[in-house]
DNA sequence: CTCTCCCT
């Protein structure tokens, strides 16, 4: 095998004895090779004899179906076989594939159900992802994955693990893996950049892009153009304003042409007519245009960008990374030297991101976090991630999980239902595993996977009618199909069956069994409970979600006062959502099927006007309400829970603060600042816990005067045990007995707590006073007789001997009834003039 | 001025 790819004269045939010794010594290889290098056929047949294979498969995974095929096809040719003896390839509803065959071209996607079957991937022994820069969400999950398969499993020799990618940074991957990389050269011709500048702001990218065409037609009058537009608007744009020479046929290119539309654009034209072809990114890695000389980038591409708090996707237009440039500029250079114009400047270039963002940063991952509980995952840090994938969406992820009931929370843990472990089997969104089985459940299993199909990938019919059930007449030919949906409505049938095969054998139906007018709308609203949707008396629909959306034009749906909506098409920057495809629902659904789409609570409010509480029912569908009751009682624990949402709310300001309760919760902090095992009653800690120690004192209060008359003490007392009490009144007490007799009350509001006290009472004294065993040193504010503050201190001894004099000096004229004495520390200490103490 | 691409 090795000797029929080891003399081919591609860059990467150099290579091939450096990267076979790397991977007899180490488990990981980075191969970094551009596009023409001869990687993708060469490297995996120069592989298929190494020793350390031991007689186990290579699996080569590819992000797309037709690269796979291609790639395998090409491989068979050079070793003279046939497809499915050697080399096969196996991807989705289309497989080729013998006992005889040693190396597969799979499917990323693929590589998740060869987990579950065979979790150690024992038969494997090497696993190659081509185009891993990517950085695909299934690409990262099955790295993730399969490392972590070749630690927990004993392997013997180890799974070996190849990620080969395009040039432009490879030094994460070789962190990541531990390896160096293995670098080859390409065989692209020379393409020559030209930066147009970044042209005057608010001008339409359409005109920029006709200009620059208009431009290249004169300098380039043989060669034809392929274009790069963010989208499917500016594209038609293009198209209706630009005029081209006779000679010149305007192709568009974009996913949702039919198949023979996008031939036109990729194969060469009939009468031998230049092209000019307007693409989406579609013509960046999928397709490719050959005959192609001259590049003009406009440099931008829509983007979705998931929004972790409704669940849905938005589309974006935003500039593209230096590596996407790379890719679309060599997109002119395949067969001979090219030219490619940039819309931007150079200086912007430097400023553009090297790399696109890994799929996994914004993108939905409710399929990701379930097949990992099916794989025991219950956190996604139990394994190692090259980009971990992001909280927000991870929740939303768990959250929507749990409301299609694949997840049970148990205490503060999640786990897997059965119901979820058999939606973890089905090879759809788990939104619409979950209606496939509530769909059986229901006696409709057929009609579930018929939905389940059409929503699964692009519908040609959704464009014509957001009504769901079109696309489903056409489907089953209910409705005759038109001839130009015929292989749309083949392979819909065959995912279809599919799922009908993936579903659990045996399950009897324990649902009611929906009648025809309900379905669609019933399996929807099962899907997507979210996007339950109610006409607005202003027009326009609300969501359950709480967003609103409509319809773009005029249709039969938009009579229904409610909806089950399927898909929602926005774009980011735009207000309004529009509704893609949806199907009436019945609001009976929701006293049956729906039943547990309904949340039924009662809510109490605060009547700020007359200080009282009033109770209402309400039964809801999500942000949607459905009725509305009032209560004429308000029970205990509804108006408790209430009130201590609002004791939240007011940052506990809402509680009658007496001076006790200040002391109270001031001298608490200076006992937990002494010794451990004291009750926090800072605000954040009491906040948390209010339902413990306030709620029982809340339970008698029906409305604002008896809040005010509330025992904060005895509340708050309450989180103190009873050793703790007596500790707290006997180490820090009420009063301090000063020289002179007198019991002066400690003022514990203050920190250090403050003793105000006449001068002349402290006579006498030696040492400053303290409490807590002398733990805690009181600030003294000294008086004057008349009760002003003369000093204030915390070191009485060193008062008397260093500021006693100069406030004797100072005071004696002022209150000469009073005694003022040479040494403080030996006169006696009194409450009176001289006059009353000698009585 | 109203949707990028891909996949089980």
């Amino acid at each position: 095998m090795l000797s029929k790819v080891s003399n081919l004269g591609l860059p990467i045939c150099a290579l091939l004895d450096e990267i076979r010794a790397h991977l007899a010594d180490e488990q990981n290889l980075v191969l970094e090779a551009p596009t023409g290098a001869g990687k993708t056929t060469v490297v995996p047949i120069a592989l298929l004899e190494e020793p350390w294979l031991h007689d186990r498969k290579i699996i080569m995974l590819q992000p797309r179906r037709i690269a796979a095929k291609n790639a395998a096809l090409r491989m068979a040719a050079l070793i003279n076989e046939q497809i499915g003896q050697t080399v096969g390839y196996r991807m989705r509803l289309d497989t080729k594939i013998s006992a005889a065959t040693r190396l597969e071209v799979v499917t990323e996607g693929i590589l998740l159900r060869m987990l579950q079957d065979d979790p150690s991937l024992s038969d494997v022994g090497l696993l190659i992802f081509d185009e891993f820069h990517e950085r695909s969400l299934d690409a990262d999950l099955g790295l993730t994955l399969a490392l972590n398969a070749r630690s927990t499993f004993e392997q013997d020799p180890p799974l070996r693990i190849m990620l080969m990618s395009a040039t432009l940074g490879t030094d994460e991957l070789d962190a990541f893996l531990q390896t160096k990389a293995i670098r080859s050269e390409g065989k692209l011709f020379a393409v020559d950049v030209h930066y147009l500048g970044s042209g005057k702001p608010r001008e339409r990218i359409a005109d920029r892009v006709a200009r620059a065409i208009q431009n290249a037609f004169m300098k380039h009058p043989d060669s034809s153009i392929l274009v790069f537009l963010p989208g499917q608007g500016e594209i038609r744009q293009v198209a209706t304003q630009l005029e081209v020479p006779d000679r010149v046929a305007i192709r568009p290119l974009y996913g949702d042409l039919s198949l023979s539309q996008q031939q036109q654009a990729i194969a060469p034209s009939p009468q031998g007519e230049l092209k000019l072809v307007l693409a989406t990114n579609i013509a960046e890695t999928s397709l490719t245009i050959d005959g192609v000389d001259v590049v003009i980038d406009s440099g931008l591409e829509r983007k979705p960008q998931f929004d972790p708090s409704t669940g849905m996707s938005r589309l974006a237009t935003v500039k593209i990374s230096q590596a996407s440039s790379v890719q679309r500029k060599g997109r002119a250079g395949r067969l001979r030297p090219g030219t490619c114009y940039r819309l931007w400047s150079e200086s912007e270039q430097q400023q553009r991101t090297t790399q696109d963002e890994p799929e996994i940063q914004n993108a939905d991952l409710s399929s990701l976090v379930l097949q990992l509980f099916a794989f025991g995952v219950y956190h996604s840090n139990e394994l190692g991630w090259l980009t971990p994938p992001p909280a927000g969406s991870y929740e939303q992820a768990q959250d929507l999980l749990l409301k299609l009931c694949a997840l049970e929370r148990s205490g503060s843990a999640l786990s897997l239902t059965a119901h979820g472990n058999a939606m973890a089997r089905i090879s759809a969104h788990p939104r619409l595993a979950h209606m496939l089985l509530m769909g059986q459940s229901a006696g409709a299993s057929e009609s579930a996977a018929h939905l389940a199909a059409v929503l699964s990938d692009r519908d040609p019919i959704s464009q014509e009618s957001a009504d769901m059930r079109t696309s489903l007449e056409y489907l089953s030919g209910e409705v005759p199909c038109p001839s130009v949906f015929r292989s749309w409505q083949k392979r819909t049938m065959d995912l279809a069956k599919q799922f009908l095969r993936q579903m659990p054998r045996d399950t009897p139906a324990r649902l009611p069994r929906p009648s025809q007018n309900q379905l669609t709308g019933f399996l929807l609203a099962s899907a997507y409970p979210d996007r339950i949707a109610r006409l607005r008396h202003s027009g326009g629909y609300q969501l359950a979600n709480g967003r609103s959306c409509e319809f773009d034009k005029p249709n039969a749906l938009g009579k229904s006062k409610w909806l089950a909506v399927a898909e929602v098409g926005g774009m980011a920057g735009r207000r309004g959502d529009m509704i893609r495809s949806a199907a009436p629902l019945d609001p009976a659904l929701f006293e049956t099927l729906l039943a547990e789409q309904v949340t039924d609570s009662t809510v109490v409010d605060w009547d700020s006007k007359t200080g009282r509480f009033i109770a209402e029912r309400r039964t809801s569908v999500g942000a949607l309400s459905l009725s509305k009751e009032r209560l004429s009682d308000v029970s205990d624990e509804a108006r408790t829970e209430k009130l201590i949402a609002l004791t939240r709310e007011a940052d506990l300001s809402n509680l009658p603060w007496s001076d006790k309760a200040v002391e109270f919760r001031n001298k608490v902090r200076l006992m937990s600042r002494l010794e451990t095992g004291w009750p926090s009653l800072e605000s954040t800690e009491l906040k948390t816990t209010l339902e413990s120690w306030l709620a029982p004192y809340l339970l008698t209060i029906k409305n604002l005067s008896e809040l005010k008359k509330l025992d904060l003490l005895s509340a708050l007392q309450s989180l103190l045990s009873w050793e703790q009490q007596q500790k707290l009144s006997s180490e820090l007490p009420e009063r301090f007995e000063v020289p002179s007799g007198s019991k002066v009350k400690i003022n514990y509001s203050e920190d250090p707590p403050t003793l105000p006290v006449k001068l002349q009472e402290m006579f006498g004294s030696a040492e400053s006073p303290s409490v807590a065993g002398g733990r805690v040193h009181l600030l003294v504010h000294l008086l004057s007789p008349a009760g002003r503050p003369l000093q204030v201190t915390q070191d009485l001894p060193s008062f008397w001997s260093n500021s006693y004099d100069a406030v004797k000096k100072e005071m004696r004229g002022r209150y000469p009834k009073h005694p003022w004495p040479d040494d403080p520390t030996s006169a006696t200490p009194t409450r009176f003039t001289k006059h009353r103490s000698k009585r």
